[in-house]
DNA sequence: ACCATGACGCACA
DNA sequence: ATGTGCGCCATGG
């Protein structure tokens, strides 16, 4: 699938989020530009799940390991969000790097949470 | 161009 | 705190 400009922005953004750390879908929206296109963006992560391989082409010249940490764009409540491979998954990953999470929503989210400046 | 969908967010009750 | 409703926006048919 042609990674669209839209979703160029979105990875972009998600992949400066850091390890233990994590960020919301309306940050990302409010980063590329368009504060009101959370959903949107949603939509975006969900069409290329870990995109590896479509979106390998676009950076392929500038990064060696395109990973794209979409697991840790959460909801701004500080809950949990959907995942295309679970969100159970999710979760899971999240606790493997260290995030902490109690009934479905993030501890210490405001501490943990990522902005994009 | 119109309609339906969906990893969202906010206001309200 | 919990559930419902409605608005938003990028896709795809």
């Amino acid at each position: 699938m042609k990674t669209n400009p839209f979703q160029k922005l979105v990875y972009a953004a998600c992949r400066k989020i850091p390890k233990g750390r994590v960020s919301t879908y309306q940050a990302i929206a409010r980063a590329i530009g368009k504060p009101k296109s959370a959903r949107a963006v949603g939509n975006a992560l969900n069409k290329n799940p870990f995109a590896l391989a479509s979106i390998r082409q676009d950076v392929s010249s500038s990064r060696s390991g395109p990973k794209i940490p979409c697991h840790r764009v959460v909801k701004s409540d500080g809950t949990i969000g959907g995942f295309a491979q679970g969100s159970k998954n999710k979760i899971k990953m999240l606790e493997k790097e260290g995030v902490k999470i109690k009934n479905g929503k993030i501890n210490e989210f405001k501490e943990i949470f990522f902005k994009f400046s």
